[in-house]
DNA sequence: CTTTGTTTGACATTATTTGTCAAATATAAA
DNA sequence: TTTATATTTGACAAATAATGTCAAACAAAG
């Protein structure tokens, strides 16, 4: 299973970018996005949008691997991981309905 | 939709119980069990053991309900959220049938 | 070997979380 | 109302975690 940080070098490497050229694109030091890349550092949401304009690939499909990633490290280790994820959802759809924007 | 401090604080008045006696057992200062009961303050998953046993409800359940909530509040304000929540449902299976325990 | 790119670790800085306490507010009893 | 008890709130401190910076180590290519 492709991590967040494997997807993000490899769409890297295949547009030929140096790390301290995709790394100066997003403003943060080169060693944090080698860091991000291996999977010891967190991007955050601005990171991720301003990589998917670099790398050209969808914002969404980059957010879905970064949250998903989030999500799933946070629970994996309880028992009831996936009847919380279930619950989640039913939440996600409440909130988006009553939040008056 | 019951919030789980809306929920902590049902099972503690339907048994009875004090802020600061539920509070004690827990070993936190009784102005921390009223804000997670007003949504103010998260309970960590200590705490949620902890108040299964002293409010005797099913510590599943509560996990559950917390999990879930601090998960939904994540990622709300994401366009993609619900699909995050399937792709981290796969992650999870992922990662549990991975690890060597 | 030299150059260029990447990775790593130590450390500083900043932000977030968590805890403590006392005052303010509410609730209930007399 | 007054008194006693329970809850809530906010200011602040302490602890913890996230983030940034830098230089040295390492890797790959020429």
């Amino acid at each position: 299973m492709q991590t967040l940080g494997q997807l993000i070098k490899s769409k890297r490497e295949a547009k030929g970018l140096l790390l301290r050229q995709v790394a100066a694109f997003l403003d943060i030091d080169q060693a944090i996005l080698s860091k991000i890349e291996k999977g010891n550092r967190k991007p955050n949401r601005e990171n991720i949008g301003k990589l998917a304009e670099i790398l050209e690939v969808d914002r969404e499909q980059l957010m879905v691997q970064f949250l998903s990633e989030k999500i799933a490290y946070e629970i994996a280790d309880e028992e009831c991981a996936s009847q919380a994820l279930r619950v989640a959802e039913k939440k996600v759809r409440y909130i988006k309905a009553h939040t008056k924007k």
